[in-house]
DNA sequence: TACATTTAATTGTCTGACAATTTAAGTGCA
DNA sequence: TGCACTTAAATTGTCAGACAATTAAATGTA
């Protein structure tokens, strides 16, 4: 491992990006005690301070995790799906947040991919998959629940339905963008027939699934999707018209 | 901002977990300048070299930038796709070569993903996206090509197809599946016979998205996937065999 | 005005110190 | 011997202070 004395990048992102690239590389495998910042502050030839800065850079993407005292220090870090999740959903969230993306994009990329989840969920659901999402359907259907608590429900109840694909590979791809559309549903506010659509279209979706018949509930969600869309643009459309003609 | 003195955490992580929230929540926005580190080692009550751990690990997951001089300092960083293509593609690459995913379970959520995309894809593609996948059919017919390069020429052709698809959120959620992949689709050994087969799934696939006609394209992909199994399958089949019977 | 110089603010790096934590090794005692 | 206790050593966490490098604004000058 070896830094590059011309480039003009900080100190701590180059031992950070040499780190990082013998773990991706497989160069340092789980588990592996990374030396003693006192060791690599002597091998990269640069102050404790330094190795520290590019330590603490690589813990904050779950690539080491570290222990103090005797026989302590940096170790590869086992990246679970967890942690994995977690940093998705962060940078998904932001990603959203800052690009000015527009509630129509975020609500294809979301609908299109739990729709390639469908046929496996109706293939694999099993009875607690089905009651999970029956409980949120019910949960739905209380007029009482506050909209944050509807989207948030709505949310459980689309997770519980990636899930039902059983692919962990999956559902941690798709968590970020169901997770990350949570802000922009949350502008939507959901009028009592607007909710009783959405309990119908849902419980659609979940017949479907108990039939284990993948095509309807690909033409449930493709419902919920459009009436989705409706919804975010009568927003939008309300929004506008207040702005523009104050 | 305030850290809980009770917690038994790292400062420099409590820290940067306080401005990661105020970063998210939208407490501060984007282009926003933070208090210097003198500035926030006096708020939070800590020495320097413990809020500049703390910005290391914001800077490490692009919340942030830096600038030095007068008027310089840390700023609310604008996430912009790029840089989250990075951090995903670097995520999903560990976590698949960490947890022993298995071959079919990682090629079952691509596939799945890119069926997803290819209603889309062949509604949106232009005359470009079909050039580009068509350059690298030919390509992978050039029997000089080595393994490797067939693999990325593999990986530049779904990644076409997903652009195709004409939203930026699910190129960027897919691009982490579809790259991620490459370690584990590298382990193939392609024969001369395998790799005709490939051409003609992608020839068909091509075909599907020129005619804009969406039923032959999911046909074409839920093929390359029984094939890529079929592949992967044999593989390690063979590769147990070495090890089970030396 | 246009250009060069100075100044002040800020991050980047280094040094050295001490505190806190954790394990291994040693020590004493029953 | 076996066990509880103490000690020592290694390592990360935190702090304080210094100086270098960089940058933009302010200032001076022709």
């Amino acid at each position: 491992m070896k830094i590059d004395p011309e480039s003009n990048a900080d100190l701590s992102a180059q031992i950070a990006q040499a780190i990082r690239d013998a773990i991706v590389s497989g160069d340092m495998i789980v588990d592996e005690r990374l030396p003693s910042e006192s060791e690599l502050a002597d091998q990269f030839g640069v102050s404790r301070s330094t190795v520290r800065e590019a330590l603490k850079r690589l813990a904050a993407q779950s690539l080491i995790r570290t222990q103090r005292g005797a026989f302590g220090g940096a170790f590869v870090n086992r990246l679970c799906y967890h942690d994995a999740y977690g940093q998705h959903i962060t940078t998904s969230t932001l990603l959203l947040s800052m690009n000015d993306v527009r509630f129509e994009t975020a609500c294809e990329a979301r609908y299109a991919m739990e729709r390639a989840c469908a046929p496996l969920a109706a293939q694999r659901r099993t009875p607690r998959h089905l009651s999970m999402i029956r409980k949120e359907i019910e949960r739905q259907a209380d007029a009482a629940l506050s909209d944050e608590d509807f989207c948030a429900s709505d949310v459980a109840l689309h997770r519980a339905l990636v899930d039902a694909a059983g692919n962990p590979v999956l559902s941690y791809q798709l968590a970020g963008a169901v997770e990350a559309m949570q802000p922009l549903m949350n502008m939507i506010t959901f009028t009592a027939r607007s909710r009783g659509e959405i309990v119908r279209l849902h419980s659609a979706l979940l017949e479907a699934l108990a039939d284990r018949h993948a095509g309807r509930a690909d033409t449930a969600l493709h419902a919920l999707e459009s009436y989705t869309m409706t919804l975010g643009r009568d927003v939008l459309a309300a929004r506008a018209r207040r702005t523009g003609a104050p």
